[in-house]
DNA sequence: ATAAAATGTTTTGTGCGCCTAACTTTAGCT
DNA sequence: AGCTAAAGTTAGGCGCACAAAACATTTTAT
């Protein structure tokens, strides 16, 4: 029914949740800021999201979430925050780089896979392991594990 | 200097490199088939990349890639791979959705992090772990190490 | 060799996402 | 209140990527 949103919409819907995360309403302004496009684009995607019924929004008027859009901003923050703590954490990339891959390939990630991106982020602090370390950006280095029984870790 | 290639271009490219793999030419027709679109955006696509030197092309004639195009299209494929072996490789995703993921992402990933994914990819065959594995799809095991003698490691 | 089929191209139009310029409304003074 | 500055919107336009329909060329099969 709903047709998935598209990309730029879902940046939209990020950027209202972000600007809105301690109970704030948020200004268009604050929006174009952070997408860095112009005010007049602004106005058009919130038509859009408000028609989907994302968000609570009038002519002239503040921007706030709906309950269905909190829900489906807080599944982009997910799947963003997903990929960038991977790239940090897992692959120990640069922070403002995992930053902005992470924030071009969330419209792609699928739920399969944020989830096993989240447990293996997961692991690399938990695993008997310590968890891998790269050297010099070059290679791996898997140093020998600190713990002699593997420990059962489950967490659901 | 030259605008770097939208998605969409680095789609026909890649489907070019893929069809001319044996040295054979390229038919729109079967780009067209392989990127699931009509023979006039082929036709367009065809204009783009070879005003950009990346094909030869010219009107009722079969395509190939130039030096320059080849180039272009084995880094693409090269992101690609990067991607679906390591969700299929390391995270375990079935080869459907690993496929229809990478196809996506492809275009925003890195240099730096396709070279760390395809590491750690590499990673997972030769640590001597044996490689964790995925139980159920719901959860991470990550087996006693085979390796006897400690390394000296230092852990950050 | 030639007609039919396949392939390729042009034309025309759509949707999306963004822009600038100009206009309207609201908010903040004093 | 009244005026200005800031914020928001409308109007008009552009580029990209795609499509359907109609036209052109090449291939093929006889």
């Amino acid at each position: 029914m709903a047709p998935a949103l598209s990309s730029s919409l879902e940046d939209y819907l990020e950027a209202i949740h972000l600007l809105t995360a301690h109970g704030a309403s948020a200004r268009g302004r604050d929006i174009a800021e952070r997408l860095q496009v112009r005010r007049p684009s602004v106005t058009l995607a919130l038509r859009a999201l408000s028609a989907r019924g994302l968000v609570n929004y009038a002519p002239y008027d503040r921007v706030t979430l709906t309950a269905k859009g909190r829900t489906a901003a807080r599944d982009i923050s997910r799947r963003h925050e997903a990929l960038r703590r991977f790239f940090v954490k897992v692959l120990e990339v640069e922070e403002r780089e995992a930053e902005q891959v992470a924030c071009k390939m969330e419209h792609a990630l699928s739920p399969a896979i944020r989830r096993r991106l989240t447990e293996f982020a997961r692991l690399m602090k938990r695993c008997p392991l310590g968890g891998p370390r790269w050297i010099n950006g070059g290679g791996f280095h898997c140093p020998a594990p600190a713990a002699r029984r593997p420990r059962r870790t489950s967490r659901k």
